[in-house]
DNA sequence: GGGGTAGCGTTACAGAGAGTAACATCAACT
DNA sequence: AGTTGATGTTACTCTCTGTAACGCTACCCC
């Protein structure tokens, strides 16, 4: 766990950076963006893992399958730390912020500015 | 200081809730309050492989092992969550905060209190 | 002082997850 | 019809985790 999330391994990570990073893309295009040199039959199995944990969807484009992320990063990496708190903190998101502000993570400067950020988009927004 | 820590399993992590829950315990103390009777040798393996992750560390009481976290809850959790935003946003802890507003894990209220708490915090105390 | 007892160390084994990939297929273009 | 590009299927290997049996040693009790 933690080392790892919901259940993705290193590779599984770098090819939703990729995702995430260039839009919608084949296995291909995942494949000659990544650093390690792997077979196509690999990528295409990675993606298709990705999609049966739910982290990508795919389209149909002619014979090819065109991958897209199912939900924003920051979505997805909120959705992780939601699982950090519930492990260690029985859901006191409190007392992780608080360690993180114990570690430096973060200031309060920047939590105050983010919460006006926040309610500034919201308050623009609806 | 801890470094990057390994992930943990279920009963790896049920465990670790018992230690930082009751003090420094020992394992037939620990096995006791696990809801899954296990046998006493299967305790005494997760605890030793926690310590080599680096969770906890033992001092010996007689010829028993005592054993208690390495670092306080909400420490860990942090660093936990240091690992999903390298994961996935780069470092950006941002993002990732405002993913959590975003999935409705807090709000901006929330946010505003705690860096009033921090502030309030450091500012008595220094 | 010999045997039970309580602890620890060592070793093992099975199942899941993840990385990596070959091989079989199938539709289409030339 | 053959070649090509994409997909589906299947597999093998490693590592991690849960779970535990054994075996050894220091002690306490009779």
């Amino acid at each position: 766990m933690d080392a790892n999330l919901p259940g993705l391994g290193d590779l599984e990570r770098e090819v939703m950076q990729l995702v995430w990073a260039n839009g919608p893309v084949t296995a291909e295009a995942v494949r000659e963006r990544l650093e390690r040199r792997l077979k196509e039959s690999t990528v295409r199995t990675v993606l298709r893992r990705l999609e049966d944990k739910g982290y990508v969807t795919h389209t149909v484009d002619g014979r090819t399958y065109v991958y897209q992320a199912a939900a924003p990063r920051g979505r997805v990496a909120a959705k992780a730390v939601q699982r950090v708190v519930d492990w260690f903190c029985n859901g006191s998101i409190e007392e992780v912020l608080v360690g993180m502000v114990d570690a430096s993570m973060l200031d309060q400067r920047q939590l105050r500015l983010l919460a006006d950020k926040i309610a500034k988009a919201k308050g623009g927004k609806k």
